[in-house]
DNA sequence: TATTTTTGACCGACGGGTCGGTCAAAAAAA
DNA sequence: TTTTTTTGACCGACCCGTCGGTCAAAAATA
């Protein structure tokens, strides 16, 4: 027999170098050839460990939601407040998008990809969805507590922390190219939300400016 | 002569029908003999107006860009504080995504094929610094008016609600399909930017909460 | 008829996926 | 231990459908 191989371990390792190159190159540009050279493997045996392209991409995808909503789940401190709580979340998304970077860069390639394709946006929507239920019942509760302003729609809000997340995910890639680290954005999104950009006292009419 | 055909009326028809069928197919799927279906003519016709392919993804978001940029122009009332003229360009780029739904869904392709190419790159990342620079400004001036908190940083915060459009932008596509609606996240955006999601007593420790 | 415009059959490179062969290592036999 | 057999991970040349792009001819126009 060949010398035996960790089978998960090989294709981890196959997956992350490919992911690598999806993010230098594209996903549609980089070719089964290049990431066979990627991971110093022949391009038959990618097919060895999986089915086909797509595969690849949503393995890592998989792994990448899956450490979230780990994470996620483990900077809710249950003594903590709602608001607390919440926050934490956010402290948390930043970190994670940090951690994942080279995902984050290809994310709109994934994102594109399940877009059209019914099943993977499926996948994708019941991420979303999970996501929004838990904010939206910190936010509810923090609403009953008093701590978060009543006067705001709790799944509306849930899904404009959602896409400030997705935001920042898709701009990280320009942010390294022009130094704006996230970092630095750590702040100013959590200023924003608990504080808003307004000074405290901003005039009666500002706030009541909407359609 | 021959008969003088309106030759721009012509090729925007055809990028407007092809941006169509990117948006319900995604642009990697959709074929040069799609569009060329789509748009009711033959497919050598496209290329008598279009180099190729990506050329007519590039002419749509050149105009999409401008579009923006002129329609931002339009809002920007001199007379109006700058903290107005924030909040003003926050509702049009609002509106913005409404007014081009369709783009807003092949937003995520372009902006792939953007990253991947060094040309395009640069373009996207001159518009952002634009943006950049326009909103920097005015949150600038709104901390010399007292109007916007001393705290933030300009630069940052600029980023920020780049990002945030862009996250709402991004979303459409999936908050068309759960029904919710882009007039239901306005009022959440503004009420985030004014005033954050905390009430406006949350207790001191939790402005202070920063890493 | 002359000129412009349109067209779709055609091309060929490109690239995802296949498959029969190879061979080192493990297992079995000697 | 040595030899033989078996295994299955690995490989890359090859296959073949695909699809962006071309161009000679047709249609439309003047």
């Amino acid at each position: 027999m060949p010398k035996k191989v960790d089978k998960q371990a090989k294709k981890e390792a196959i997956a992350k170098d490919a992911i690598g190159l999806f993010r230098s190159m594209g996903y549609h540009r980089a070719r089964m050839a290049d990431i066979a050279q990627a991971a110093g493997i022949g391009k038959g045996t990618i097919y060895e460990y999986f089915r086909d392209k797509t595969e690849i991409l949503r393995f890592e995808f998989d792994r990448y939601f899956e450490a979230f909503s780990q994470g996620a789940a483990g900077v809710l401190k249950p003594g903590d407040t709602p608001g607390r709580q919440l926050l934490a979340l956010v402290e948390f998304a930043l970190t994670h998008v940090e951690a994942w970077r080279d995902h984050c860069a290809v994310y709109m390639d994934y994102f594109s990809e399940a877009r059209t394709s019914d099943d993977q946006l499926f996948s994708l929507a019941h991420i979303y969805s999970e996501m929004r239920n838990l904010l939206g019942g910190l936010i509810e509760r923090g609403q009953s507590d008093g701590e978060i302003s009543p006067g705001v729609d709790p799944t509306a809000t849930a899904n404009l922390l959602i896409l400030l997340y997705d935001g920042v995910v898709l701009h990280d890639v320009f942010d390294r190219s022009h130094g704006g680290t996230l970092s630095s954005m750590r702040s100013v999104v959590m200023r924003l939300i608990t504080s808003g950009l307004f000074s405290d006292k901003p005039g009666p009419q500002i706030g009541a400016r909407q359609t």
